[in-house]
DNA sequence: GCCAACGTTGGC
DNA sequence: GCCAACGTTGGC
């Protein structure tokens, strides 16, 4: 099973939003880069993600959700009354995708950003270097048992 | 709120 | 295909 990162806005959909009610599953829509699309468009069931806090407060890895159903056609791209809404986009032809996800677990302490940026294992993660604004992005095993080593 | 860095758009 | 203008991201 592939690992991932995915940054939110704790204000739009945090891992208190996945914590609340563990069976819940929320929807990963409204991607808008083609990079983060085509890391989604990859993404399959049994996936595990960090869920990266930003833009708030306390910016960090705050926990872990689960991809439980295969990217699929993001729905909004469709919606005429969505923000996400895009007309170049058809059924036939959708251009952006969308992935269900499941709270796993929140951390007993977030992952600061400093402290990200001083694993060394990170070297290569988009995350933590200058300017980056990739959304999603994969992590590998390494990378992902640094992480969590950390704690 | 500021602003640097980045991605996208559109005229040429 | 170039690149200036623009809008957005995201740490501070």
């Amino acid at each position: 099973m592939a690992k991932w990162l995915i940054k939110s806005e704790p204000s739009e959909c945090g891992i208190n939003d996945f914590a609340r009610d563990p069976a819940k599953v929320i929807p990963w829509d409204g991607v808008r880069n083609y990079q983060a699309r085509n890391f989604l468009a990859q993404m399959q069931r049994g996936d595990e993600l960090f869920l990266y806090h930003s833009s708030c407060k306390h910016i960090g890895i705050a926990g872990i959700v689960r991809v439980v159903q295969d990217a699929y056609p993001d729905p909004l791209q469709f919606d005429p009354d969505s923000k996400y809404f895009d007309p170049k986009s058809s059924p036939e032809k959708p251009r952006w995708q969308a992935v269900d996800m499941q709270f796993v677990a929140k951390l007993p302490t977030l992952i600061t950003l400093d402290r990200l940026k001083a694993l060394p294992e990170l070297a290569d993660l988009a995350l933590v270097r200058k300017g980056n604004r990739l959304s999603v992005m994969p992590v590998t095993e390494a990378e992902w048992h640094a992480i969590l080593g950390s704690l």
